[in-house]
DNA sequence: ATTATTACGAAACCATTAGTTGCGCAAATT
DNA sequence: AATTTGCGCAACTAATGGTTTCGTAATAAT
């Protein structure tokens, strides 16, 4: 449910900063976040919001995981940030959205079958 | 930046419920949620997890607004003009992803052109 | 080797503040 | 006109977010 501290440490060590450095950013002990990764206290909404900024994540990256996101199954679904959330796109649509995309390669391997098979 | 108060007042409003309502689903006190409206307090994130649950919005929407520009995780969804949504990257993974998709299509293209391709 | 330095955790303490209690007041309902 | 609904405000307190202090393990430096 609440993925925050586990989300927090593996954002931070992704992004390569230590708890010093996240602390000075946000004006807080470094013993602060300490206790935020540790689940022992929880930010309040401000050093949250301040949090995404500094790792540039959304809010319910930063408390839900990642996973939320990557839940949906996105070849069906597709993200819309004008109402932040998945939606259904049309299944057939997609072979075509990724050929227009990939057509020299189908190409390429189709001309290279196709010569071969010539023997 | 932080829309919150606004932002629970409007939603709440939309589904038609009272302060008194809303504070005995979370149970807190009628006078907690005055003051998230008037942002004379913010909840704790506990609170906030459960208002996107009982309003089923998520917390980006929550504090930022429906408006705000939602911050999508780059690394794997890029920003289509053409279709003006956010789209799944098209990397080196894909085209592996849509190849063994697709191989069937691919195949078949291939020879459909290597039989023309005797003549 | 041993002395810093880096990176972090844990306990005790304090100060802020989230949430409660109590009062009041319009605007609908009855 | 009396009651109910819906909400805001001031004072209080109980919880807790953040600090201070101490400790430890792992590297890097002398």
């Amino acid at each position: 449910m609440n993925k925050f501290p586990a989300q927090l440490k593996k954002i931070r060590k992704e992004q390569n900063t230590t708890q010093d450095d996240l602390a000075s950013q946000l004006f807080v002990t470094r013993q602060a976040i300490s206790k935020w990764e540790s689940g022992d206290s929880t930010p309040d909404l401000n050093n949250l919001i301040k949090l995404t900024d500094i790792f540039n994540v959304s809010l319910d990256t930063l408390v839900f995981g990642a996973e939320h996101e990557t839940k949906v199954d996105t070849s069906e679904f597709v993200f819309d940030p004008k109402h932040n959330r998945y939606v259904r796109r049309l299944g057939k649509m997609n072979f075509w959205d990724f050929l227009s995309g990939y057509w020299w390669a189908v190409l390429a391997i189709a001309f290279i079958i196709g010569f071969f098979s010539i023997f």
